[in-house]
DNA sequence: TAATAAATGCGTAAAAAATACACATTACAA
DNA sequence: TTGTAATGTGTATTTTTTACGCATTTATTA
């Protein structure tokens, strides 16, 4: 590669994130709303660029961080955005992840210095964000339906120990259709994805449910 | 994002396949010998660096017919490959995809303009590669034994019509383990990923052999 | 306080999918 | 022409997934 070929100049990378929380069995995603151009005043997926001294990874931790005061997410890569004109400043490659968070967990709802504005939205009132970034959101939905059986991208979604209804009825929102809830019960053990703790839950309104844990 | 940023300069995005072969139940991966440098006289994957006016795709579909002559390949990405240190030149961020293709349709053994040599390597014969590319390569054979049951990445390994007999020898090499082959007619033709044509095989060696296409 | 409804726990029965395995037929070579 | 290897097709068994019944507890309400 000939690094003064002008065809190489003038790329960078973005490392965005798809937030999820389910609160009262409503499925959410977490956007923030641009402070700069392109597309100021626009909502758009948490994230922003990556340094050249960072992996992708690292850079999403950074912004997230920067831009919403989160620490500590799991997320997963699943996807990159390439096309050449996504941005209008420059080429900007996405490298597209996906992560599940306890709403209890956040309390980064007034703006930062980096951001003008942030909040969840409910996923079937999103509005029309800057950038691919619906594209990438429904990409980001349709792979989490499809992994969450099989993996731990839930993992982050509650406190230590939650109680079976609660896992379920957060299931249900995500996958938006019912789940019979003692093969619910039955899988997630036999895959050892989720164990009882022993324990039950004291306060009113749901005493004597059961708690598990994830493994 | 400051574009004046130092932090965003100079960064490049690699288009990278890990492309296979099965050959006389031999399962290969397709590498090319560097010219210049870095890693002068290493062999690697195909592929190379990403124009900023197309996209991974479009790019590797270019470095593919530029560097080995190759053409109406399917492929599909599987990883990003982004530690900032994978090349000593400059940041450049990797976009791994995977491909397998019918080794008779391949006729570009001898070195090209781009390339200084470029051959057909036994998995368990690959040497040490330059760059990050043993990672990408054994990230890209994990992914295709996960998935080389339900999707078409072997689609382009065989003619239009093949045998169940090779089919069924190229999985074996793949997944390095026996498959009950009735169970894997079975299998392959109730999930509709192949069909019988109903036609039959004519040549000496497999005469009367029923011939198979995907689907 | 007693009756009722809703939520939770835990099982068994049926259906579907994956796996194990047997044997007849054809092609090719000795 | 006879034996061997390759190919074709089936059936039985096991495992996994799905469907569903029912007792118990909690909260509500008559």
């Amino acid at each position: 590669m000939d690094i003064s070929n002008p065809l190489y100049k003038n790329q960078g990378i973005h490392s965005l994130i798809a937030l999820f929380t389910v609160e009262k069995g409503q499925f959410k995603v977490f956007l923030i709303k641009r402070k700069n151009m392109p597309y100021e005043d626009k909502w758009i997926l948490l994230g922003g660029a990556c340094y050249n001294n960072e992996d992708v990874s690292t850079a999403l931790k950074r912004e997230m961080k920067e831009k919403a005061g989160i620490k500590d997410v799991n997320f997963k890569m699943f996807n990159v955005y390439s096309d050449p004109n996504r941005s209008p400043v420059c080429r900007m490659l996405a490298v597209a992840h996906i992560g599940v968070i306890d709403r209890n967990r956040v309390k980064f709802l007034t703006k930062t210095a980096k951001t003008k504005d942030a909040d969840w939205f409910l996923i079937d009132r999103v509005p029309k964000l800057g950038y691919d970034h619906n594209e990438i959101l429904d990409g980001a939905i349709a792979y989490l339906k499809e992994k969450i059986f099989d993996s731990d991208i839930l993992k982050d979604l509650f406190p230590k120990e939650f109680t079976l209804p609660e896992l379920h009825s957060a299931y249900e929102s995500i996958l938006d259709k019912k789940i019979d809830r003692r093969n619910f019960r039955k899988r997630l053990i036999e895959q050892k994805i989720i164990e009882d703790t022993g324990k039950l839950h004291e306060e009113k309104g749901k005493k004597g449910t059961k708690l598990y844990r994830f493994l």
